[in-house]
RNA sequence: CGGGGUGUAGCUCAGUAUGGUUAGAGUACUUGGUUUGGGACCAAGGGGCCGAAGGUUCGAGUCCUUUCACCCCGACCA
């Protein structure tokens, strides 16, 4: 992409109201705009690194054999009224009518909607087991949304849900879902923790919640720093006020607080703050039983689905990586999340030299598919510089006044170093790195 | 849902207490010129029914009423 073609609309100054750096840096990158109280439109920056993170989810969940549907976001009442919780959500629940006054539902989550398909459908025990998931919009009222993208009230998730014959059968595939998360997360390039939580309102037994570990993330958890144990401290501790007093302490506060308990390891256990950016349930039958969602066993006996229900929060994982990868100047983005990875800067655009070399690199790289951005503008070179250390490119060549020697420098966004390399080297140290 | 706050240029904000020329600044934008390695400089310019509706007044960004929106603290929340 030219950057003189692109709509990536940057501003110097913050919304007075962002305080989050994750917030901050994605508005005044030009990646996301406000719609409305936790609504947010997705410019063409912040749609690819969108994009890209719904891709690597897919891709890892269809490899564990999950079959992908898109279920429909506006729902009739009904279907909450079955398993009761047009009553229990209560106002998070959006409710709109239509021309003939029916109510309906934006979907703020699909346990019943994903029951009421596979009911009927799948009726022998021989058909089993079925994880079907889906990546779509929620709607979700909350009383105060805030953060950003953190905690948005319209919001991309990814919800899936898997359908057993036995309590084993789905404790395996339970098991297969926390491995195929750490894939995703791993992939993203983020420093996770998967942790024992609370199982909340949803119900259930075994909870697990993947936490993206960042100073500002809202949860607090324990870890162990010798082998891979954590936990929600609403999952370690009964009282409340215990609770309320950790979360409101900051990051730096939780590191001077010492815990005498050792994990069963025997390594050493401290608090951090993490991003809840997954979950996953044993559901057992709670929503099968509910409405009467059954199959046939091998004696023929109606028996409800066991099942566990896996989420993913998509849009908040763009912002998670941001909280986690920031500096003062702006975004960081891992490899795998860049909207760009590398973006050509000539200093110059009217030595044509320079103009020449760029745009020869660009063509190039863009023949190889490689996601690469030219910045082609008529600007002076700090003020390109400033744009794109603030989106965050990985890598910028820059083409600039060291050109006259046959240098071109590339500079690592995470580290702010500049290397100089000779012009004809330049190419092949991109696809390296890349 | 309880308490508090804010709506003025694309953005960040002054101005409102005590009503009174043509409503301001910075930034962004347009044009011309200079400049070209860390968000340049000079000059000229465009852009506002001051959130909306109603009211008081000779006169309202400013006062009154209603309303909408957004934000903050709390409660709630995969």
């Amino acid at each position: 992409m030219r950057r003189s073609r692109a709509f990536i609309p940057t501003t110097k100054e913050a919304p007075s109201d962002a305080t989050l750096p994750s917030h901050q840096f994605l508005v005044r990158g030009g990646f996301i705009n406000q719609q409305g109280a936790g609504l947010y439109n997705f410019m063409p920056l912040g749609k690819i690194v969108l994009e890209k993170i719904r891709a690597i989810v897919k891709d890892e969940l269809d490899k564990a054999g999950c079959n992908e549907v898109q279920l429909s976001f506006v729902t009739p009442i009904g279907l909450w009224d079955k398993s009761g919780r047009s009553e229990t959500m209560g106002k998070e629940m959006l409710r709109i009518s239509d021309r003939h006054d029916n109510d309906f539902v934006l979907s703020p989550t699909n346990e019943e909607a994903m029951v009421e398909m596979v009911k009927n459908r799948v009726t022998s025990y021989k058909d089993l087991p079925l994880n079907l998931y889906q990546i779509n919009t929620k709607f979700r009222d909350e009383a105060r949304p805030r953060y950003g993208l953190m905690r948005g009230r319209e919001f991309l998730m990814k919800d899936g849900y898997s359908f057993h014959s036995s309590t084993e059968d789905m404790v395996r595939e339970f098991n297969l879902m926390e491995n195929t998360y750490k894939k995703i997360f791993t992939r993203l390039g983020l420093d996770f923790r998967v942790v024992e939580a609370d199982s909340g309102a949803i119900g259930g037994e075994g909870s697990k919640e993947f936490h993206v570990l960042a100073d500002s993330g809202e949860d607090t958890i324990v870890i162990c720093d010798s082998c891979d144990y954590g936990a929600n401290i609403e999952a370690i501790y009964d009282d409340e006020a215990k609770i309320d007093e950790l979360n409101e302490k900051s990051y730096e506060e939780l590191q001077e607080l010492p815990i005498t308990e050792k994990c069963s390891c025997g390594g050493k256990l401290s608090f951090k703050k993490g991003i809840e950016a997954g979950h996953i349930f044993q559901l057992g039958t709670k929503y099968s039983e509910a409405l009467e969602a059954n199959f046939n066993d091998e004696n023929g006996r109606a028996k409800p689905f066991e099942m566990a229900t896996f989420g993913i929060g998509v849009s908040r994982l763009v912002a998670s990586v941001i909280e986690q990868n920031h500096d003062e100047s702006g975004c960081i983005w891992t490899k795998a999340t860049a909207p760009y990875i590398v973006n050509i800067m000539v200093s110059n655009i009217k030595d044509e030299m320079q103009m020449t070399l760029g745009e020869e690199l660009y063509l190039k790289l863009l023949g190889d598919d490689i996601e690469v951005m030219f910045d082609d503008r008529k600007d002076r070179f700090g003020f390109k510089m400033k744009d794109a250390e603030l989106i965050g490119f990985p890598y910028t060549v820059i083409i600039g006044k060291e050109l006259e020697n046959g240098i071109v420098q590339l500079y690592d966004r995470a580290t702010k170093e500049k290397t100089s390399i000779n012009t004809g080297d330049i190419y092949n140290k991109i696809l390296e790195l890349i």
